[in-house]
DNA sequence: ATTACATTTAGATAGACATCTAAATGAAGG
DNA sequence: CCTTCATTTAGATGTCTATCTAAATGTAAT
């Protein structure tokens, strides 16, 4: 798990709006693929391509799957982003 | 342009090399293409790709075509990265 | 104009990925 | 145990993407 697959995680869609939607609170599978026209099975794909990016862990409750988004990675990320943009190159 | 192509465009380890030279200063498509060991045209599709996703700008100079890291863009996706950690559920 | 240099575009190919249907796993309740 | 519910896994398919070679474009210098 490192920042390739955190990255190719983020650059779908689908998967940023399960991002969004876990923004608000940890939630199961089924209530996550609800939202979505597709199928469970490619929900659940997508769930699991956002946990091999380590953006999601999840937990098993009873019947239940709850998804909770993982803020570390996301701080990991904008750390590369604050150093791309750098030191502006005309302040020195 | 938006949201999409950009991120896209960032989840490619190549690319996201390609940024980080550029971090340093704008660079000729020729030189960037010199830090990598793939075809100088493989290079100037990743290069079209970043441009794409409005992550780099192009100018000619002559016989020299100078690329550009764009950072507004590189901004905009921080600005998401950070709505989505958000203020913290427990905070409230 | 012709040659040389810098870079992109075209066309092809192999591998990756999003999606589907159908089957498998795992947990709870009767 | 057997059924039901929640979710994932397997296998298949069409599309997208990274890469290559070869050809085209654009610019400068002779």
């Amino acid at each position: 798990m490192g920042f390739q697959e955190s990255l190719k995680a983020m650059s779908d869609k689908t998967r940023r709006e399960i991002l969004n939607l876990l923004k608000d609170g940890d939630m199961t599978a089924g209530d996550i693929a609800a939202h979505f026209s597709m199928t469970q099975a490619t929900v659940s794909h997508h769930l699991s391509v956002l946990k091999g990016g380590g953006l999601v862990t999840d937990r098993r409750d009873g019947k239940y799957i709850f998804y909770e988004l993982n803020t570390s990675v996301i701080e990991e990320i904008m750390a590369w982003l604050i150093e791309l943009k750098g030191v502006d190159k005309n302040e020195k």
